[in-house]
DNA sequence: CTTATGACTAAGCGCTTGCTTAGTCTGACA
DNA sequence: TGTCAGACTAAGCAAGCGCTTAGTCATAAG
């Protein structure tokens, strides 16, 4: 296990190349998200996230083509990163009720838990160029397809009553989404009170009587 | 009735004065909701608004000191006119859960027909200066105690099982409010499907079983 | 006619914007 | 030791920003 086999030293205090590079990378990404969610995407400045990031605004561009790469860059993150627990928790459910109840859950939860980056990507997605924004959008149809699918298997199973699907589906992501318009990670809520509390809601609005 | 005692003219076909200034400022009021729709409200240029209202940049500045008191107008209308409809509903429905149904079927069809506006004052309330924003954050705590009210009325009248009361009349209300987020008049889906929907999903999350 | 009022414009001021240029510095490899 | 690649900075450019200034024009009362 000694490092005749690797170019990177086993600790180094100051990594080099690429390695450095990726690190800051990150330090700009997580700089241009607490930016982008305290002013927006137009009414923040390189300069704002360049000084987050604790270097000159010249050194953003290093890594960085243009300030709506940075934008597209955290909105993938976000729309992979959710769309995958949802895929996961809609394949570990096998009762349909008990999928809708996982994935609202699942849902509601990451929103309060990155509801700096959700907020991003929920009202950013006009400031994206055209092609960076059909890619987004392709991950948002795949969600909500998540969302049609499972109540589709609850009506084919006679555990449902839904008559809009499609309606029905975005007003369940609605539950989810919009709290990242007002949740605040300081409050007495926690991201587990809403999984819960959405996850029987959404229970109750799809449940055949 | 005739015009001894009027200053203005019968029919004026150019009005003067203050009835010429209130047009004007309706006709800027009317662009900066398209802009700021369009492009947010810090991406709108105050050049934007006046083109858009066949005027000079200069001429914005006769009739409102700043951007960002077009946009507390267009806040201030539209949480007034959202808060009265509301309490309108409110006061006319007797039955708990025909009151839910009833206040969000409303709210949510006034977010479809206004949805520039409903846009515009959902996702710019940080853009408000600070004596703004404690003006309209009073509105909306008196529609969310409004449906709070709603949800209290209806657990003590046994209609209703709601454990967590302020949670549930959040999630109600982001039922309506979302669609402004990805709802476009031009769609197939009318403000009556999504008030339809909407009170119906409403009367299913409270309702006692 | 004169005078006053108020809506409106042309021009522009001082500042900030996204991004570029030219060059420095550090560390790795020959 | 010399060379080279790449991360980074100081300075700045052209464009655009919110808003102001100085003045024009139409209307209406005296």
């Amino acid at each position: 296990m000694l490092s005749t086999m690797s170019h990177i030293p086993a600790s180094a205090p100051e990594p080099v190349g690429n390695e450095r590079s990726a690190a800051t990378r990150e330090r700009l990404l997580a700089a241009a998200v607490e930016a982008f969610a305290a002013s927006g995407f137009a009414g923040t400045t390189t300069r704002d996230i360049a000084a987050r990031a604790g270097m000159s605004p010249a050194a953003v561009y290093v890594h960085y083509a243009t300030k709506e790469e940075l934008l597209f860059e955290i909105s993938r993150r976000g729309h992979r990163g959710s769309l995958q627990i949802m895929t996961e928790v809609a394949e570990a459910t096998e009762e349909p009720l008990e999928r809708v109840k996982a994935m609202i859950s699942t849902f509601s939860r990451w929103h309060a838990v990155n509801s700096r980056e959700g907020r991003i990507v929920q009202y950013e997605f006009d400031a994206l160029t055209t092609e960076h924004r059909s890619e987004i959008a392709e991950y948002r149809r795949g969600i909500e397809k998540l969302m049609r699918d499972a109540l589709t298997a609850g009506i084919a199973a006679e555990v449902m009553d839904v008559t809009d699907v499609k309606g029905t589906a975005l007003a369940l992501l609605s539950l989810s989404i919009d709290l990242v318009r007002w949740y605040h990670p300081d409050g007495p809520v926690t991201p587990d009170d809403l999984a819960e509390l959405h996850g029987d809601l959404a229970v109750r609005m799809v449940t055949a009587r």
